[in-house]
RNA sequence: UACCCGGUGGUGUAAUGGCAACACAGAGGGUUUUGGUCCCUCCGUUGGAGGUUCGAGUCCUCCCCGGGUAGCCA
């Protein structure tokens, strides 16, 4: 083989998915054009189950120079609302999708559904039943024995007209009728044993308002909507699949405009996280989080404050894939997505997060010098700025240790360390309080090493961050962690909920860290990473001109944390 | 236990009858004025048993395991 074929052999592979679209494409199927939707219930905040749909939708429609639409799946009037409309528009747009002029909701077409059932029941596909909720349930049979016919199955295609027409006509209240299909109520596929299609709901709806009081099923509305929109091909998840002959059979059975395919494909689950719109809403109304964009959420709001670029969820959607098999994504995935993006794009500063007093013994008490420092070493263009250095620093509290254990770096009794673009410092001295802990250091600096280096090419091992302490503007810093302890947070005992396992230092604010004096004029929502510490944003919230807010999105990869706690793991078993 | 859908490293996805690939995680090493980044090395013979074939993760049969479905939710 040359090299030729060999690169041309090596196409980005597609997912099952894609493989079949650019299969109908081949075939001309459709006239060759693709034209996909998202779908959302506007009854709460996307979240990154949802990144993994619209990237899909959005993503496939463009790769095959189609289209994708936004469409509202609003057939439900009493869990929908405005907020939620809103929301979900802004997140698409965040996420970087657009739907052009092409937003729409089922509940726009409800007389178009309405006239559709119409035409099933003349057809003889569909009757009125008058049987109660709990009574259909009973009739419907059980997994494993077939179900029994309504008595009501077989009144006239008159009597159903009528009956249905006086239903839309609210005179009937909610529960005593509702129109089903007309299947089989003996298939071993429980969704075609005549399925409902409409149902009586006296209640007001966020966008028709009281014109109507019969609301059409999803299985009944979704197929149609697709239809009447010229969907190619309607992507939806795994717990459909049993519907879809239903989605079919309802194609087949009215004169519908086209005939779209569903395909199913896994939903996003990813560990340490919940993804489940009613447990998510639980955490929001009983106080668990401080909203729906609160940063610990999987919303994309909740994403979006914490830090996330779009780009970055969007990277890991495509590293995700798309399958048919029910798996959990390891939610250091996201995490390195998120890094890999700020690393390329985030300034770097120095923000020191648990202060520790450092007085530079033989450095003038009046003298402020400005040193040259890289704003971002992956980023040439992003150019250099000047921090301030004085008598009296903070450095990291962490960065100390009065006994250093083996392997540690930084800064000890009598050890030299370098400070980030300054100079080489030595511990001489360690000022304690009456209960025993550290809270200054004294240090000599050496003058020859000005920005960082030695003349007589002497090593440091360490380097720290470390603000001048006169120049330091003050921020609350919140460090986010994981929402959850477990990798399944559906792993209970007996009747105990999710909750339990919520893991209570998921949030831990810190009130007096010491950042570069340049943070002050940062906007809400601007990222930085703090040097050694992780990635940083300005929270759009509660960031105020007052009071510097700072949300840790995700903190740098910690070798060193990780040599510790092996030497910790490593004295345990010698015990 | 009726029907439907799945099982490839610790995790997630590739391989479309022809040398099991990529990424994350983990371990080890190198570079480094961030214990970051970057670079290198290591870590699976595809749930099991048969069969077809020169050749099977891929096709066939049986078995095992997992998920979904009994809303007037979506």
């Amino acid at each position: 083989m040359d090299h030729k074929q060999k690169t041309e052999q090596k196409t980005e592979s597609l997912d099952f998915i894609r493989t079949r679209i650019a299969e109908d494409v081949a075939q001309n199927k459709n006239n060759g054009s693709v034209h996909t939707r998202f779908p959302p219930e506007p009854n709460g905040y996307l979240h990154i189950g949802h990144a993994k749909s619209i990237c899909l939708n959005f993503g496939v429609a463009k790769e095959f120079n189609g289209k994708c639409n936004l469409r509202f799946d609003d057939t439900n009037p009493a869990k929908e609302e405005v907020e939620y409309v809103q929301s979900i528009q802004e997140d698409v747009h965040w996420l970087g999708y657009d739907w052009e002029d092409r937003i729409f909701y089922t509940s726009g077409y409800f007389e178009k559904l309405y006239e559709f059932a119409v035409e099933l029941i003349r057809k003889g596909f569909a009757y009125v039943d008058s049987l109660s909720a709990e009574e259909i349930r009973e009739y419907r049979g059980t997994l494993t024995e077939p179900g029994r016919e309504s008595p009501y199955r077989n009144r006239s295609v008159a009597e159903n007209l009528d009956l249905f027409e006086r239903m839309r006509a609210g005179e009937f209240t909610g529960g005593t009728h509702v129109l089903r299909a007309k299947i089989d109520m003996a298939s071993p596929n429980i969704v075609m044993r005549d399925p409902t299609l409409y149902r009586i709901r006296k209640a007001t709806h966020h966008r028709t308002g009281d014109a109507w009081c019969i609301y059409p099923m999803y299985d009944f509305a979704h197929c149609l909507s697709d239809a009447i929109e010229g969907i190619t091909h309607s992507l939806c998840t795994l717990e459909f699949e049993n519907n879809r002959p239903l989605y079919d059979w309802v194609l087949d059975h009215v004169s519908a405009p086209c005939h779209p395919q569903q395909i199913e494909f896994a939903r996003l689950n990813l560990s340490y996280t919940i993804l489940s719109k009613r447990k998510l809403l639980k955490l929001v109304e009983d106080g668990y989080v401080s909203g729906w964009d609160d940063p610990r959420m999987p919303t994309i709001s909740g994403m979006r404050r914490r830090g996330f670029t779009p780009q970055s969820i969007r990277n890991f959607c495509v590293r995700i894939g798309v399958a048919k098999f029910n798996s959990i994504v390891d939610i250091e995935l996201l995490e390195h997505s998120i890094r890999e993006d700020l690393n390329k794009r985030a300034p770097r500063v120095m923000g020191v997060l648990q202060p520790l007093r450092v007085v530079i013994e033989n450095y003038s008490a009046d003298k402020t010098e400005y040193l040259n420092a890289v704003n971002n070493p992956e980023d040439p263009d992003a150019g250099t700025r000047q921090v301030p250095f004085s008598r009296i620093l903070y450095i990291e509290k962490e960065d100390f240790r009065e006994e250093p254990p083996k392997k540690f770096f930084r800064l000890a009794p009598g050890r030299e360390v370098r400070l980030r673009y300054a100079y080489f410092i030595t511990c001489t001295d360690v000022i304690k309080d009456e209960q025993g802990n550290v809270v200054e250091l004294r240090c000599t600096y050496d003058p020859q090493t000005r920005g960082g280096d030695s003349p007589d090419g002497r090593k440091v091992k360490g380097t720290l961050h470390w603000v001048s302490a006169a120049h330091a503007v003050t921020a609350e810093v919140r460090l986010y962690d994981r929402l959850f302890l477990k990798r399944n947070p559906d792993e209970v005992n007996g009747n105990e909920i999710f909750a339990v396992n919520l893991n209570p230092d998921s949030l831990v604010t810190l009130q007096n860290c010491r950042v570069e004096p340049g943070l002050k004029n940062a906007a809400p929502g601007e990222i930085f990473q703090f040097e050694r510490k992780g990635y940083f944003c300005i929270d759009t919230k509660d960031s105020s001109m007052e009071k510097l807010v700072v949300n840790r999105t995700v903190s740098l990869r910690d070798s060193w944390a990780k040599i510790e706690k092996a030497g910790e793991q490593k004295e345990k078993s010698t015990k």
